[in-house]
DNA sequence: CGTGGGACTTCCATCGATGTAGTAATCGAT
DNA sequence: ATCGATTACTACATCGATGGAAGTCCCACG
């Protein structure tokens, strides 16, 4: 009795005001609105009351009674590395083309939150999971017990555990490594690896940078292959640092990501290195960063957007079908060559 | 009847399948999760049903009943660029402190997007948004007729019309001038004017470099101010590429954001000019990319942190009291000096 | 021995939208 | 005029959790 029609109050308005102000039912209203049926007049007169109200429904009372959300999550250690900023603009982009939105969980690859992203995030808030893991295995993604749909984004686990899209991560450090040493480098470094679980991402790439030195018969130097704590900047100008200073330093660099590739440049270019060269550098993402540095970055692109398209298909089919096999989707990727490896004259100096 | 108690079955437990298993009530349940005064004996028995059932809150139905939804959006135009990337992850850390979590718009700059963004987002689905607007003026959110809280960031809004939390964009441009003008410098160009209105980020950040040139008693030379599209490396190079072909080139830059200047620096090195010797380079947005560049970027450093600090105190105020009057938070800004004007002596070459 | 008050616990209504079943009205065909 | 088939709509139960009122039990106190 206190509201008139055009001051919607303290509480916004329900179905059942909807239905009230048009002289219907609740059901009519919802009918209208979930493009059921309905008679041109009723429809319109519907129409009119939930304009006039400003009615908009109310998400989670649906959720409740759907059984779904219609947000999807996305955890990945830190969103500002910029190979995940690109990413999750991707998917962000490609899930509202499938009336989904984006939930950001960011674990900073602490074990604890890692596990509760494969217990499915607590409640049941998400109605699927994109994971990135850095600390969860494929062995503790097989004990999951939740049953949230998840798909694992950037790591090959052989046996078949959860869906799973990457990219062939041996065979593009074997293409890296390979660009470095048609070159004519004879002492290749590798940065980046990790004391990690045999399958990781890390461990891919040192086993295709060790299998592409020896299709070049190079030998196997372990003092230049450098382990990186996190994949930064910082990690990467710290790996150069070492290396810039043993006896025997390398003619190039093969860095696991990007931002180690570009931390590694800084260090290179304070001692006196002239890149390429001294030293070719090559990388592994192909970042917005790495094409306008100077010099531009060699490196692997992988397809980012049919990561996030496939990620998202896997993911909204599980939605659908829960007890499918789990499935592997394998990205292209190719070798971007530019300045750090010798792509064409340096223009200057 | 047909599940025992070890097997999940298809549909997760609810609060009345732990009520059962316990023999108690669904309110005892409730109340033991929501840590009311519930005995010692029955609490234990009803943490072991939960722990056996796997049961886990349905938090549709909890925000239908409690009316909110304990998420919060955050809605800028580009998750990958790298400035709001390195919000985001503060935000997303610092809302998470506050038991929120963060969804994740992206409106492109589009004005329907942004509309939708001020309109709160279509359903109920958060309880507040954090919003970067680039295409909405203040005069688009007065007329806003949602009632979702809203925190608005970057740009300074006169009469308060929206909680709101920025820094001192002219105090920072000028600052950032004067820095250059105080090495030398006598033709600086700004990079990153846009078509907007007076309020906005771009405007404001225009009139500190106008001011600080006239402070330095140097003429403005209209042709030396550049506008921008977008603030992407694209962008930032094609404005320098402009400027190189001036008949008298500027001797300085300053760029309305880091991007922005890291894509002018690649023109300036590829067209043979020397960074700072020839030409300085001032950014703004202290991102991380500008640390690691050679030569490193000279920039305004907002207090990021603070930013997401402020932004989230201003929308958990709000949400807790709709009705208080918007508030304005300045958040400071320090200049960071680095080799792109000047900075130490350049270490080679 | 009766009683008042904690301390727990249960019962019931409720949040807002939707599925199901059922009623009323309309139409074409017989 | 009658019947079945549509069509258009309504009434009601329901999703799962929570707030509030009411009930039960036990014990101390007069």
């Amino acid at each position: 009795m206190t509201s008139t029609s055009a001051q919607p109050g303290r509480r916004s308005a329900s179905m059942k005001d909807v239905a009230a102000r048009a002289g219907v039912s609740v059901k009519t209203v919802s009918n209208v609105i979930n493009g059921a049926h309905v008679g041109a007049a009723t429809r319109e007169r519907v129409q009119r009351a939930i304009a006039d109200l400003g009615y908009r429904p109310n998400i989670s009372a649906r959720n409740l009674r759907r059984g779904r959300t219609g947000i999807l999550a996305l955890a990945v250690s830190e969103v500002d590395v910029p190979y995940f900023a690109e990413l999750a603009r991707l998917i962000v982009d490609t899930a509202e083309e499938h009336g989904y939105t984006i939930l950001i969980d960011q674990t900073g690859g602490d074990p604890k939150r890692e596990q509760y992203v494969i217990d499915g995030m607590g409640a049941r808030l998400v109605d699927g999971i994109v994971f990135s893991p850095v600390a969860m295995d494929h062995l503790d993604i097989a004990r999951r017990v939740d049953t949230t749909p998840l798909v694992l984004l950037g790591e090959r686990v052989s046996a078949g555990t959860a869906d799973h899209v990457a990219i062939d991560n041996v065979s593009a450090a074997r293409t890296a490594t390979a660009h470095l040493a048609g070159q004519g480098r004879r002492r290749i470094a590798a940065i980046g690896t990790q004391p990690s679980y045999e399958q990781s991402t890390s461990s891919m790439r040192e086993s295709g940078y060790r299998a592409a030195l020896k299709d070049a018969g190079l030998p196997v130097e372990e003092s230049l292959i450098v382990s990186a704590r996190q994949y930064h900047r910082r990690d990467g100008a710290e790996a150069a640092a070492y290396l810039t200073e043993l006896e025997n330093p390398p003619d190039a660099l093969f860095c696991f990501n990007d931002t180690l590739a570009l931390g590694a440049m800084r260090t290179l270019y304070d001692r006196g290195y002239r890149i390429p060269e001294d030293v070719a550098v090559v990388g592994f993402d192909d970042i917005d960063d790495g094409r306008y540095n100077v010099p531009s970055l060699t490196t692997i692109s992988p397809d980012k957007a049919g990561i996030a398209r496939s990620a998202l298909r896997l993911l909204l089919d599980r939605i659908a079908a829960v007890d499918s096999p789990p499935r592997e989707v394998t990205v292209s990727h190719e070798l971007r060559v530019r300045e750090s490896s010798g792509a064409g004259p340096r223009r200057h100096r």
